[in-house]
DNA sequence: TGAACAGTTGAACATTTGTAGATATATTTT
DNA sequence: AAAATATATCTACAAATGTTCAACTGTTCA
């Protein structure tokens, strides 16, 4: 038999459990997956992305942008950075920030017509 | 002048910063935003939402699938169903969740291909 | 060289989040 | 009606997260 200590009663899934099972994804992708989402799922990383669409802005920009302190976007900008979402460029003092990836656009406007949805 | 203030001397992007400032999403909009990704930003929850693509599944199934406890999987249901992403169907003892959102397939997909590219 | 500016980093703190364990509810079976 | 099953809920606690404050690096300009 499949699963001798299956959970629940649903005979007609056990095999459906069972090959879930080995088409799941392994676990480096799945966390690198979670990161991705955990990394635009705050709203003030939202508010950075937003903004960032429109052009392509310094630290203090954002600063002013958002009302906060730049230490603390600095650290959003790097969980941004680790995550792959964003890329910057340096000239003199100030640090430039822009999108990094197509994809991001395309899942925040995905994001956003299902929110709007409801 | 836009803004005495400003937290730095990028003349050129006082203006923009005051154009995005106005453009900027609502608040509330901006949380359920971050809620909506939130709610996907976690392997375990990925991972549900991964099985149930594939199939309709109760909570013992998913139980056994991830090698949790059920009062885990159901805790998870639970954030998963207040962010709108999955819906449930009672049947006798048994409670059958399923995707409830076409864009979540979508997202998924799309992140996918961003995670992989690198 | 030194003062001012732009940004980063690390530690500390409060808050949020994920899981387990115990208990509660609802449905079926005997 | 009682026992068994499937799930949900509540509480508690460890782990992760976001912000602030202070210290630090690097750049420009007098």
């Amino acid at each position: 038999m499949e699963n001798v200590n299956h959970k629940c009663s649903c005979d007609a899934h056990r095999g459906i459990v069972g090959e879930i099972k080995q088409a799941m994804p392994e676990a480096p992708l799945l966390y690198d997956l979670a990161d991705f989402f955990k990394a635009i799922g705050d709203s003030t990383r939202i508010q950075i992305l937003w903004a960032l669409e429109k052009s392509e802005l310094c630290v203090g920009d954002l600063a002013d942008l958002l009302n906060m302190t730049t230490s603390a976007v600095s650290h959003q900008l790097k969980t941004l950075r680790t995550a792959k979402l964003i890329r910057f460029r340096k000239e003199g003092k100030n640090v430039y920030y822009s999108l990094d990836d197509a994809h991001v656009h395309e899942i925040l406007s995905t994001a956003f017509a299902h929110v709007k949805e409801r």
